[in-house]
DNA sequence: TAGTACATGTAACAGGTTACATGATTGA
DNA sequence: TCAATCATGTAACCTGTTACATGTACTA
């Protein structure tokens, strides 16, 4: 939905090529929206066939030509169209919440080690954000608009790991003192629910 | 990725409909994993031809026939395989955080003006499930197993509406004191990032 | 009489994932 | 010599969304 506004916003701030703006989506952007180079190249395909962008070929010596993408004027009013409309709650989409949802019907236990394995993650990950905002972000009065941004998203991913780890903690206590009515695993079908 | 894991869950506790399922997707299940009717039935259409579900028709009076589906020991092994493959990190994609970066570029006051509307939003479905948390598990000690499962991941929703509520509300503290450097919106494009 | 619950689907489209494809340069 | 970086794509597939399609019974 917002993967073409998002390319959109990084042209409204200077032009680039499909791999600079990949590199973004597995840099900052990534802090918010995930994206293939794949995905970028035919997004940026499209738009320059629905003339948002445009693209300049710039020869290169020893290294693949380069393709210099720009906003034109539809691509830049429909950015601000899209940016003034109002924002859908996102569907939540949960594969972790799911597994312990099955766990009435599947072995605690193996859940509970792969928690074990989960939460070291999250935390090491919780661990990398913090590392980058005392690195870039240490000084938050002096930063650049765009770098202030930056920072809030930031602060939404690691507010949202520490969500995380203190809910995945309280689920492993909680599952640790369960019924362990499916160790072994039976095919046959419980009444509950 | 985990719809079918998820109606496969279901199964495993007792056969149902395609309509009880869906159901179950639009009240708690819902809580962790979005689906229409139209992707339920797509899906059990799938899983009955590869022989991990099976249906019965049951015959009704004044309504339409219901097609009762049950788990076959394939669908059971395939729903434990599942279960004990490891977690992925689920990809965040957020189209709220998109336009917080198009501050960039776009008017910081129409924002803070979605913010407005989001927050109370975000308020009331909060208080939306702190009612439910109250009404069906106030007392978690009594709760049967599948009770205590859906109460674990009505918490995380819980968890996660009050920190994204703390989060909008420092987003929207600093985007007030904010250099309103595009509320006209102009085309060009800035030098930053 | 209008809406909700019951009950089941088809079809087109959009977006995300994975696999395939090429090829030079630079640093460990 | 192996991996990473630079640089660009095509194609098939899977999943999710939206629109279309039908029909009864009950309740406000």
């Amino acid at each position: 939905m917002s993967l073409p506004y998002v390319i959109l916003t990084i042209l409204s701030r200077e032009p680039a090529t499909g791999y600079d703006i990949s590199k973004a989506f597995s840099h900052n952007v990534g802090h918010f929206w995930k994206a293939s180079h794949q995905q970028v190249y035919r997004e940026l395909a499209k738009m320059t066939q629905l003339e948002w962008v445009t693209s300049e070929l710039h020869p290169q010596v020893g290294k693949p030509d380069k393709k210099i993408y720009t906003i034109l004027p539809l691509g830049r009013s429909k950015l601000t169209a899209w940016f003034n409309q109002p924002t859908p709650y996102t569907a939540t989409r949960d594969e972790f919440s799911a597994k312990l949802m099955a766990c009435s019907v599947e072995s605690v236990d193996s859940f509970i080690q792969q928690l074990d394995v989960l939460l070291p993650e999250a935390q090491s990950l919780l661990r990398h954000y913090q590392q980058l905002e005392n690195q870039f972000y240490h000084n938050p009065e002096s930063l650049e608009p765009h770098a202030k941004l930056e920072h809030l998203i930031l602060k939404r991913n690691i507010l949202e790991r520490q969500t995380w780890i203190k809910w995945a903690s309280e689920v492993k206590q909680q599952l640790e003192t369960f019924p362990t009515f499916n160790t072994v695993n039976p095919a046959g079908s419980k009444k509950a629910y």
